[in-house]
DNA sequence: ATCTTTGGAAACCGATCGGTTTTCTTTTCT
DNA sequence: AGAAAAGAAAACCGATCGGTTTCCAAAGAT
């Protein structure tokens, strides 16, 4: 067989910027990208422009999975509340892993400041998908306001992921009442 | 007059670091907060241990001005609910400036990752302040779970100078709603 | 007026930053 | 086997990092 068992130097490299500014923050040195992805500077910087766009490709990348792991599936047949519901389950459940530092988008928004940033861009779009899939689900939930709805729960995503990433709180028991909450004021059952 | 029209070095280091660390991050170099402030370095590194230790007093001493803005005064004589709803309507309208980027304490304490840095801990602490203040509000409002309400408030507060940081969204016509839906579901008139 | 303290300016330290270039080894294709 | 492409290792670049030290001017105290 000639599986590749091995990834490419890039996916290595997106890997190791995935893991380690979110372990370390986007502060994180090239040098020590490269050295955790097996590869040389040189090798890296004819794959990448430069280290922010290396940022900004790792944090696309984990786009897919980050929503694969937070929605439901395209052919989950539950009602918009249990789909909102699932999100929400899906983040308090990754929470007690021992390296959880909350959402990493919002994380590489708030340590980069800067919004024009390429990666601080990609982040954005997440946002901005994860608060339309959640209106989405209003609406369909006959939601009394869709787009308050929305970004009620996106609050409380952000909330929630930042405030279990700094160690200030646990999602347990807090997340679910208080979206169940915001549902229930908005009509969807 | 011998009023003290100018501030000292230490206080104007202080300033010079709350002004630089929330707007451009706590990696900022030592080298600009002491010329922002006017000090030398030689004098900084003997008001201070150091940059860490610097932050910390920085972030420290924006804690007595951070409350008296947030919370109402002691001798406010409204009912709990108005006490609640006085912090976020502060909140919101600080979110209106020109130059907001979210709480500085919950900035700080994403962009360090370090919980164990002496930053961090003053920040740590300040969180918990707020919510020992919106759970003893709760309780004399007769929540029907104070600590759960108080963590959801905490949540909220968090999450939307977060959102409103990073531009996600505009705190306006968002969190006030919202926490008006917790109070209710509480039980909090 | 002299002495001592204060503190700003700036050189300096080793380390690291993002990024480039050279060298040499490994792989791959023919 | 031999030529050619790829890539790892590492030196190197100027700039900046946190932090220290030297030097000298200004301020205060006696």
């Amino acid at each position: 067989m000639t599986t590749e068992v091995k990834q490419s130097p890039r996916e290595r490299l997106l890997e190791a910027a995935a893991t380690l500014t979110y372990r370390d923050g986007v502060g994180i040195g090239v040098e020590a990208l490269c050295k955790a992805a097996g590869v040389s500077k040189r090798s890296m910087y004819q794959l990448f422009e430069s280290k922010d766009e290396l940022l900004a490709a790792s944090l696309e990348r984990r786009t897919s999975a980050y929503v694969a792991t937070l929605l439901p599936a395209a052919d989950d047949d539950r009602s918009p509340r249990e789909r909102i519901l699932h999100v929400f389950e899906q983040v308090e459940s990754e929470s007690g892993a021992p390296e959880f530092y909350g959402c990493p988008f919002l994380a590489a928004q708030i340590e980069l400041k800067d919004q024009s940033h390429p990666a601080s861009r990609v982040a954005h779009g997440v946002k901005e998908n994860l608060t339309a899939f959640f209106r989405a689900e209003a609406e369909q939930g006959g939601a009394s306001d869709p787009g308050l709805l929305a970004r009620q729960l996106s609050l409380v995503f952000d909330g929630g992921s930042a405030r279990a990433g700094i160690g200030a709180d646990q999602l347990t028991g807090l997340i679910a009442p208080t979206v169940i909450t915001l549902l229930d004021a908005a009509g969807v059952r």
